[in-house]
DNA sequence: TCAAAAGTGTTATCCTTACACCCATGT
DNA sequence: ACATGGGTGTAAGGATAACACTTTTGA
């Protein structure tokens, strides 16, 4: 807008989600920086040959991956140099917007895709503290809690205010101390332990000297990646609430229980059986197809699809699941 | 990223909502398109000057106008072209970034923003369909739904397929016919609106050679502006219900009618006052000061202040206002 | 016949919505 | 005394969370 202008470019990049063996997994490059080994897929944006960003990213998505993505959603924008090049301070300056996009997968563009060096993989190998489908995972107790209590106790209190809170009572929100659990804070759980020293990307920004915990600490990714893939989570999480996303990572015939087990991936716990058909049911969500599946062993399932109607009938129709149910 | 790059450059615009005279307002400037008496306040973003871009943004904010903010939210980045600068094609291509800023104003205050050329004016002012305070507003029957009615029956439903809906079923949502009223959407009506070429903006855009309505549909702003504000509100529409932000907006002691009408009047509708109350009493949002208030007329009120203390204790806390409550 | 998964029925509790009435002040 | 706004009590209906049990297949 006015005098002597450093270049500014602006980075694309998107959580790329699909469905693999009832993981929700990210579509993962080889990482740039010789430090990471894995990266999101990204793009640069070229306004003249694109109208929107959105109409960019699918634009660069379609041509290296081959994927069609379904619903694309813009998640947020930074400009961080301190933390995006921490040590290389030459080039432009890349702005990056980062995107959640789902799709689907059939096995037979597996190879087709790792042959691009890419590859799917689950999300919780990147933040592995997330995953409570198989009860309190034990990385946090052993690894994650310990080394935030540290923080903790060698954090002046009164110099951190974020958002009006002390990092105590941050931690205790996010990390569900005294209360419960909460799924959707991947975001503040993820920026609590950057700040507390305990990821890769700590280090790489010159943040300290050593990673801060006795323990892996899930994947690092180049720049504001792994951040990135934070948001997604939490947004995603969020969004299946009041918006029938959930049908735009299954097949377009599914059992209940198909139905239930992504869901439950997706938030990383275990939801109330019964409840949830209940809410399924309630909300009007699917219709039976007729069909059934003997795939799963056991008494055959009945087959369902998504009602696109609901769109039409509902202001925000989504799968309500409460904290239990 | 590669070959001979167009210049870019990053604008930060802000909608910064203020409380005066039971009226959320924002702070406009006037319009440099000729074309439009008004626009958001808005500054460049320098990396060099600034690490990141919101505290570019409270840079420029406290330089130009000494209001200090409260809560600030990145809302979204426009990278479009078409409709952000449609007839001057010359000079950097702008990529904007929204954001939402609460602050208070002191009436003191006033004069000097005046003379900055900026002043508070009610977002009501823009988005008048907006505003249910005294039932249903006669701009909805009177010019927006007929004019809306006549665009579905000239409309190809095949063709328009945002979002998986129809443009009929997108109205019938957003402007909640056969349901209700949903106060969040706000964004839905405005681009609907946009495009059925019910706005200044659809106009100068070029998509549209007049307004397709009969009668006025609020003040235009420049740019996506006006875009921006019908996010801002939404976003402070939905982020009341689990963020006590409201209290950004009030004085430090309030009595319950003023908290009451404040919500109110950022809803855009009239809630039940006994649920009300119940509400923030279940919340344990507020406590009292001891003082009460006689200068509403009437019986004195109670004086009450926010509890901070309620940031450390839940993971959501805000006023679940419900449908009417 | 047994393992494995699909698929109900029912109840206590809490939250939402709605009703109508009483209270304390200034004029 | 009365107008004006402040401030309750309570009950119906629905949503949530929790309980355990029956059904249908393949091996």
């Amino acid at each position: 807008m006015r005098e002597g202008k450093e270049p500014i470019e602006i980075g694309l990049n998107a959580a790329i989600v699909a469905m693999v063996d009832n993981d929700p997994c990210i579509l993962r490059v080889p990482g740039q920086d010789e430090l990471f080994a894995d990266a999101l897929p990204m793009g640069p944006f070229d306004p003249r040959k694109h109208r929107t960003m959105e109409i960019g990213l699918r634009g660069w998505v379609a041509e290296q991956t081959a994927l069609s993505l379904g619903h694309v959603e813009q998640l947020y924008t930074f400009g961080d140099r301190g933390r995006q090049r921490p040590r290389d301070d030459h080039g432009p300056h890349v702005v990056s917007v980062g995107y959640l996009a789902l799709t689907r997968v059939q096995p037979e563009q597996m190879p087709a895709i790792r042959l691009a060096g890419a590859d799917f993989r689950s999300w919780y190998a990147f933040l592995p503290w997330e995953d409570w489908r198989a009860g309190r995972p034990a990385i946090l107790d052993e690894v994650i809690l310990p080394a935030i209590r540290q923080w903790l106790s060698r954090t002046d209190e009164t110099d951190y205010a974020s958002r009006g809170l002390k990092p105590s009572a941050r931690v205790r929100i996010a990390f569900g101390l005294g209360s419960q659990w909460d799924e959707e804070h991947v975001l503040d759980r993820y920026e609590l332990m950057y700040s507390a020293g305990l990821l890769a990307e700590s280090v790489r920004d010159g943040r300290y000297d050593a990673i801060q915990a006795h323990g892996p600490t899930g994947r690092g990714m180049d720049h504001d990646h792994r951040r990135i893939l934070a948001t997604a989570m939490s947004r995603l999480r969020a969004k299946l609430k009041y918006r029938p996303v959930v049908f735009e990572l299954l097949p377009d015939e599914f059992t209940l229980t198909e139905l239930q087990q992504t869901v439950e991936s997706i938030f990383g716990r275990s939801v109330h059986k019964q409840n949830f058909r209940r809410l399924v049911e309630k909300a009007e969500l699917v219709e039976p197809t007729g069909a059934t599946s003997t795939e799963t062993g056991g008494r055959p399932a009945a087959l369902f699809r998504f009602r696109r109607e609901v769109l039409a009938e509902r202001p925000a129709p989504g799968l309500r699941v409460g904290r239990r149910g």
